[in-house]
RNA sequence: GCGGGCGUCGCCAAGUGGUUAAGGCAGCGGCUUGUGGCGCCGCUAUUCGGGGGUUCGAAUCCCCUCGCUCGCCCCA
């Protein structure tokens, strides 16, 4: 018979995992609690036109990445790609930005069909920010400076900052419209990709890997010289206040985000650790995003992690173990019949507790207890059922003693 | 979607055409019917990701397929 297994792409996180991943987790809320950033949780599943309008209808992820079905009403769902467009959905929906600015994270499972690489599945774990109303620079440096010392906090060291600017929408068209009439004149020198990229997507061909489209590139026009008096000032404002705060970045004119909504500020956070998926973080403004799904215009900026490539970079340092504190350890009928209840008390006060109900023998139940990392063994045979008294065994000193069944909470060491 | 590498027990791993597919770890049982961490002994793959083919004979060769992995692409 054919072995059942997860879908390409698609991982379990067994409980080794888990534990790790629950550390990071709390460290990204703690985090997050101290930003006065609130959590916002939405749909795993939205309507497909959701991100066609919302990240671009020639971007790869839209054009190629997305998991979409017709559900039974006959409408086009899509399993998320990304968060922005489903937490700027939802700040529209409920009037969320009538009462101000918001500040909001999000965290979970995001689905992409690409082909899985190391540090890249299909279904993946994002934990991003959306910074709502902000139009200050300061609200830019305040996004990267949250990103960046989260990082930090992570002990992630080796990290590189990004930073660039799109421009204003104005800035930017300008800028297309020459950039694709210099490159038009020069499209035999493209590689196949890039020319394929001039009709659909031309500020793309900036970031490409192709060496000898990079070498064209460097004569072609300057993004950096086509910002605005106002968009150059602005970027500069941003450079400025991350120089305040002691955060590293070097500038990446060439720095372009994949999704059609970031403009000005754009950065990404890499590790050279990483192979070939080496952005840990990536984000940027994304001003017209608000009101082009239908609400009032409203400056954004915003970011999103990869939890998996953070897991990566963490390696195996920081693994909490998860050993019980007690095992409950019992031998005969009597005595059986009272492990669970003891269990229960003794969790009731707030310890982990493993109950042993194979009925191995005392010797063979005392093993695995030993085995399991518990401080704490409690033992009941035929005598502590007949008494009340059961036996409490100290692991680490093998030292016992007896505690009264009916006072453990009164006789239960505090530590 | 395109190229390269790989796939033997839960994990690590030997075996590269010929009788019963090493070994280690973990697990289970025993030595030790009520007291662990050591030690010793034993058990655990009719089967080598799956399917087909070549051959007297295949885990070993060929084809297809699935999966993993690295690079491209893309992005977190």
């Amino acid at each position: 018979m054919e072995q059942l297994q997860t879908l390409r792409g698609m991982v379990d996180l067994l409980p080794e995992a888990t534990a790790h991943w629950q550390w990071l987790e709390a460290m990204a809320r703690e985090h997050f609690r101290r930003a006065c950033v609130h959590e916002i949780r939405t749909p795993l599943l939205e309507a497909t036109d959701l991100f066609a309008r919302g990240i671009g209808e020639a971007t790869d992820v839209v054009g190629k990445e997305m998991y979409s079905f017709l559900d039974r009403g006959e409408r086009s769902c899509t399993l998320r790609p990304e968060g922005t467009a489903s937490v700027v959905r939802a700040a529209i929906q409920h009037g969320l930005l009538s009462q101000g600015p918001q500040k909001l994270w999000y965290g979970g499972p995001m689905f992409r069909y690409e082909r899985p690489q190391g540090g890249r599945q299909r279904q993946f774990h994002q934990i991003g920010l959306e910074c709502l109303g902000f139009a200050d620079s300061r609200s830019d440096v305040e996004a990267i400076a949250i990103a960046w010392d989260l990082l930090q906090a992570l002990g992630l060291t080796n990290l590189q900052l990004e930073l660039n600017s799109l421009g204003s929408q104005d800035d930017r068209r300008a800028y297309r419209d020459g950039l694709v009439a210099w490159l038009q004149e020069r499209q035999d020198q493209l590689d196949a990709d890039s020319q394929q990229r001039l009709a659909t997507n031309p500020l793309r061909i900036l970031d490409s890997k192709h060496p000898q489209t990079q070498e064209l590139l460097s004569l072609a026009p300057n993004l950096e010289d086509a910002l605005s008096p106002a968009s150059r000032e602005r970027y500069e404002q941003v450079k400025a206040g991350l120089s305040a705060l002691g955060i590293p970045f070097l500038c990446n004119p060439r720095l372009v985000r994949g999704l059609d909504y970031y403009g000005h500020t754009a950065f990404e956070i890499t590790s050279d650790a990483l192979g070939a998926q080496a952005t840990v973080c990536g984000g940027g403004r994304y001003d017209g995003l608000v009101e082009q799904l239908g609400g009032a215009p409203t400056a954004c900026v915003g970011w999103a992690m990869g939890l998996e490539r953070l897991m990566l970079l963490l390696g195996q340092e920081n693994k909490p173990t998860s050993s019980p504190d007690v095992v409950v350890v019992s031998q005969g009928d009597r005595a059986e019949a009272l492990a669970v209840p003891v269990a229960r008390q003794l969790r009731q006060l707030g310890q982990a507790v493993e109950i042993d109900l194979s009925g191995s023998g005392f010797g063979k139940q005392l093993k695995r207890a030993g085995k399991s990392g518990a401080r704490w063994a409690v033992l009941i045979g035929e005598e502590e059922a007949t008494s009340g008294q059961l036996q409490l065994k100290d692991l680490s000193s093998s030292e016992s003693r007896s505690i009264a069944l009916g006072q453990l909470a009164e006789e239960w060491p505090r530590l």
